[in-house]
DNA sequence: GTGAAAGCGCTAACAA
DNA sequence: TTGTTAGCGCTTTCAC
């Protein structure tokens, strides 16, 4: 990092130019073996390591991406399943991962680092509806693409589940068990007001489809720990005795909500169902194992850098969407109603 | 990102040379408000955003981290927890966190990014306890600190659980309780073939602190998944019928060894103990509630940011070597052996 | 208080 | 096959 030697060092060194050098590195021009080696060997003694500081600046190419994922979700729990999929995938394509917290909030600094050229695309974590990072970007030509939506995705790349699927399964799954009264376990309170899309769907996908039953559902916004499954399950007991299924978003909270339905003496399955949107990892550490549409991160991560890689390459420039409708597992944590 | 407007744009729009737009801009030189006014005004009509790049090669600071860890543990699983508790904190400190997977075979193109001046410092995961990332970071002077530690730590700064601690305690504590034969289910056998630091220390002091009870231990490397912990509980059982206790190193396989020993007709912790070494959030998740010597992986990420932060600012020179010793936290998973 | 000009280390025309 | 040179967009010394 230290006085560390230049291309012209390496030319002086070797007895050429520069230009020369610089094309033996590049391959961009043929070089006679006698020039190559004598660059090498000169590369090789004063242990040469191109600054691509440099060379970004000229070529406008960093080969970064950035992750882009707001502030408040320091948190970021199981989404972080998705950062190290990404970064595997996009180390794959050449691409290192800048991870990126932008507040929400703060809309003049959010980019600071985008437009300063540091990065060649951006990929976009908890989307909300109307995600102010989404026009930002699109202002400054940054490509990107999103893990989750927008609201309006015309001409938009991303990757998402398919949070409407994920809830007509598991609760048409659950009816046709014979459960009646369902309650949907989702993410915090925060979450939904901050008009999160997957929060919202998943809600709104809830109770439609309840509805479509000619059953009326039961939703409550959980913090993301053990204490607030735990209490949260408790209340809603005591308040609908008749629950007999509960749908799971978050998986911190779930050993709670599994020890309140012991304390009050249910079994799962024989008297509570238990459905979880998981991923697989997740939903088979409880006890019993969870029935689950498990969350395809890995999938997800990998498919979003490989969007935003073929945008950046010039491979594809017409926005791809990516919406996935992974089966319902059936584990041990749900049967039929009785 | 498309022709965007240079200082020079600016500093013509605003009548002034280049020169006092950037002096404006870093504010290292006394400048008129009439001035002050014509440049934000130009700078705002063009939409400017500084080009960080161009700066960087200037000044030779990126304000850019790296979190460097092995390619192979593209499933990072747990100690993905690291990487966000780092990420805000280095963004708290005014940097960002370059996720870069280095293949720990390929010694050559290991650095690639990190010589090439795209970043100030480092951050390595996954220590081996001859890891070769050490030593090539060493030879170009990139300032780094790591989550956990090498064979040979003089004058190099890291932050560590004190696992030598960690199993010492759990160790003491199962002994205490009257268990005899106790079984350490450690991380897969991968990671121990490769020497990582961490695997090798626990299995070591396990076995140290069993002889110092008069006791013989039993380990078993297990993958990171719920059936691999089936597997290799069952297993275990069967070879050694007299096993009482078992302290978990990795969280993925708990839900199979759980039930695993539900099928076998033992209870937790009436027939068997169960130790942890997670983090609190994944400890609680289980049925019952793991009792668990609980992982710091917050407190460490934002002091490991910490520390390289402060060496960047030249605040502190030397050596900074943390090693945590977190309490055990007695939950439901274990008691008296009878 | 402001301007002129010399780089930072590299790439890529343009020449030969 | 190789050399010369003009930038990339900024910071900073030296002048005024």
């Amino acid at each position: 990092m230290k006085n560390s030697p230049k291309m012209s060092d390496i030319a002086k060194r070797a007895g050429v130019t520069l230009s020369t050098v610089s094309y033996t590195l590049s391959g961009k021009r043929p070089i006679s073996d006698a020039v190559k080696q004598k660059v090498y060997q000169a590369m090789e003694e004063l242990g040469y390591q191109p600054n691509s500081l440099a060379r970004a600046l000229v070529t406008k190419r960093t080969r970064i991406i950035a992750l882009l994922y707001p502030a408040w979700s320091s948190k970021l729990g199981p989404q972080s399943e998705f950062i190290t999929s990404i970064a595997a995938s996009a180390t794959d394509h050449g691409y290192a991962l800048l991870l990126w917290t932008s507040p929400l909030t703060d809309d003049e600094k959010v980019m600071d680092m985008t437009h300063q050229g540091f990065i060649d695309g951006a990929i976009l974590m908890e989307v909300a509806l109307h995600d102010p990072r989404v026009e930002l970007l699109q202002k400054q030509h940054v490509p990107f693409v999103m893990i989750g939506r927008y609201a309006e995705n015309a001409d938009m790349s991303f990757v998402d589940l398919d949070f409407d699927y994920a809830l007509e399964t598991s609760v048409r799954y659950l009816v046709e068990e014979g459960h009646r009264h369902i309650v949907l376990i989702n993410q915090s309170a925060e979450l939904l007001e901050r008009g999160i899309g997957y929060v919202v769907r998943s809600r709104d996908a809830f109770y439609r489809e309840m509805q479509k039953h000619g059953l009326q559902g039961i939703d409550c916004c959980c913090e993301a720990n053990d204490q607030a499954g735990y209490e949260a399950t408790t209340n809603l007991l005591n308040d609908h005795p008749a629950i007999s299924a509960f749908i799971l978003m978050t998986p911190w909270p779930s050993g709670g909500i599994i020890r309140a339905l012991t304390d009050k003496g249910l079994r799962i399955p024989e008297d509570v169902s238990l459905v979880a949107i998981f991923s697989p990892h997740l939903a088979q550490m409880t006890m019993p194992a969870l029935t689950s549409v498990d969350f395809p991160f890995e999938e997800m991560g990998r498919l979003g850098a490989q969007i935003l890689v073929d945008k950046l390459n010039g491979i594809e420039t017409a926005a791809r969407q990516v919406l996935l409708t992974p089966p319902l597992t059936i584990r041990s944590s749900s049967g039929p109603h009785r």
